[in-house]
DNA sequence: TTTATTTACGTAAACGTTTTCATTTGCATG
DNA sequence: CATGCAAATGAAAACGTTTACGTAAATAAA
């Protein structure tokens, strides 16, 4: 039915040379003349004639392959940063495995598994928000697959990683809110256990601390990113005795239920309370409450790094016998993005 | 520095057996004895053996990857519907390779090709709004890779696709308007060349014949789906001496520009004029005009349902070899949304 | 003419695995 | 004792390509 694909044999069979002057004529080797040279390349081209890929990747140990698992791809932000790694990779000839955590580090586990037996060449990962050991990453070294994380990052400092630095616009921001009269800010931080938190956490607190003023823990909430454990910050938030004036969300996507929760309890968002958020995604401009105050991640930026991070390490590797390879630690800037008047 | 990983030769070495004795061991062949094999398995565990999947992939011409086109990830849409993809993909023990056309066909070609080139076992693609010429995808036939086609797919009865019949629920939600004393009834269509845009427009007009009404094409505008068409189709549609008090669009996101654009130009959303639309986001309910109207895709479904037939395609080729494959073409119904009372 | 040197191409090994087709051994059957 | 049969294993080909090495012919240098 379907007469299978030619081969570099078959080519060489009806020309009669031999396979190996075949393959170099196909790659315009120097030491084959015009005459073969350019014989071969029009049989080839007139068989229609594709290499197999799957031949030359086991041969060369490579499959122009590059892993990418993001905790959900739904999030326009990790749309995004996806766009720019598989933008990046096509400029390289790579193309992406594709796969997701959905923020269980289980599902996280799986997903790597099967990169590692797919033998991508390399892999980028955002951790799900679960993640602290990291065993099922560790385990790719076996296999000489690195690895690349990029916005949500491991804090060791034996990693190769890509992220967007949010502590110095966290303190602009505070400054903003405090130079414009709101001076109870209240913080919805997310998961403890992620680094991004922590580092939010920081610039909070170094903003406060900027203008002499010291945090008070009752403003601080934190929330498992789900709507409910939101709601549930929110209202206690507007429930103190003294409630905020100014909430920050840990994301945009935090910063929706978080309005929407305050809208239904009757606060008129950014006019009562002003609210403010991290990511500054595209949908904001669509949404009933977006926020008054931004912070830009560069998500496709940050995707795009991370890709070409990767490429360098896959590059050296291959040519360099010695471990010269220092840990790549890229930090980005970010950029708070205030009300235009 | 890393020790390469031990192969199925190593091991062979070691316990002074042939390679096939311990690739048959691994795999549990019948034909092995009890004592060798154990005694391989172990020595497999200690060693940390894992097979060259590259080896295995070349040797059975199976790459165990399926490639996924679609126009952008950025869409929630289509976020949804790789998540359906991948988690049966999961099931079966696939992995996803990963490319968006970004609704330019030149970009489909590429992608396209860079997946044949990889030698995917099967592609689902969701076609660009420009592709109309099927000739780049028609390659990979002669790589024996089937294709399905999922939600935007060809009016080809040759094909596999699996997709949503809108026409019925589009029926259905004219019909309410009508009930509802909307009488006249615009609709934002996609471009033309989109077969699922055709679909709509049938539903559209036979909604309005259903009630003994025809159509009148000044209530018929057509965006590319870029935010400035859209915009230009509202200002028309609200520039008509009769304007429309109801106004169907593409899709959310067609939807979520016309509800702009109408809210800027003084219009009371859903009050003045109501708003329909088909895809039902997640979204919707985040965004500052949701629509009051609409049509459920079920793009997690589809996506589902399109891996499943490719996989059924992909098992019935290996066992059969008389070209018995009838071509699939699976419509998934719709499901029209009305404000719950 | 003889000896280098270059050009153009061929030979064969190699990558790691699966699989077809033997081959060996032990044991039961005739 | 020969024969057949099953169980356990081995040898080798095969998948399609690249590449190190070798070699023949042609040309240049001596």
């Amino acid at each position: 039915m379907q007469e299978k694909a030619p081969t570099i044999k078959e080519i060489a069979k009806r020309l009669k040379v031999s396979v190996s002057t075949v393959s170099r004529a196909l790659s315009n080797h120097p030491r084959i003349g015009l005459g073969t040279r350019q014989a071969v390349q029009k049989l080839a081209r007139e068989l229609g004639y594709e290499p197999n890929a799957k031949a030359i990747f086991f041969k060369q140990k490579k499959t122009f392959i590059i892993g990418v698992i993001l905790p959900s791809i739904r999030e326009e932000f990790f749309s995004q940063a996806i766009s720019g790694i598989e933008s990046a990779a096509m400029e390289h000839h790579y193309t992406i495995l594709f796969g997701q955590s959905y923020d269980n580090l289980e599902k996280e586990k799986a997903v790597v598994k099967a990169m590692g037996v797919q033998r991508v060449d390399g892999l980028i990962i955002s951790l799900s928000k679960e993640t602290q050991q990291y065993e099922h990453l560790e385990a790719l070294k076996k296999h000489g697959i690195p690895v690349v994380y990029f916005d949500r990052v491991p804090a060791s400092e034996d990693v190769h990683k890509v992220s967007c630095n949010l502590y110095n616009s966290t303190v602009e921001m505070i400054g903003w809110l405090l130079k414009n009269g709101y001076r109870r800010i209240a913080f919805i931080n997310g998961p403890d256990k992620m680094l991004s938190s922590k580092e939010r956490l920081q610039g909070y607190i170094q903003g406060l601390a900027a203008h002499k003023l010291k945090v008070n823990m009752q403003l601080v909430e934190t929330t498992d990113l789900s709507k409910a454990s939101t709601y549930a910050a929110v209202e206690k938030l507007l429930g103190l005795k003294q409630p905020p004036n100014a909430i920050i969300s840990f994301n945009d996507y935090v910063h929706m239920d978080a309005t929407q929760c305050a809208h239904k309890l009757g606060i008129h968002v950014n006019e009562d309370i002003a609210f403010a958020s991290y990511a500054n995604l595209p949908i904001n401009s669509y949404t009933a409450f977006p926020p008054m105050l931004s912070i830009e991640q560069y998500p496709y930026r940050q995707g795009e790094r991370a890709l070409q991070v990767l490429i360098g390490i896959l590059n050296q590797k291959s040519g360099q016998t010695e471990e010269t390879t220092a840990f790549v630690n890229e930090e980005l800037p970010s950029k708070l993005l205030t009300p235009s008047l």
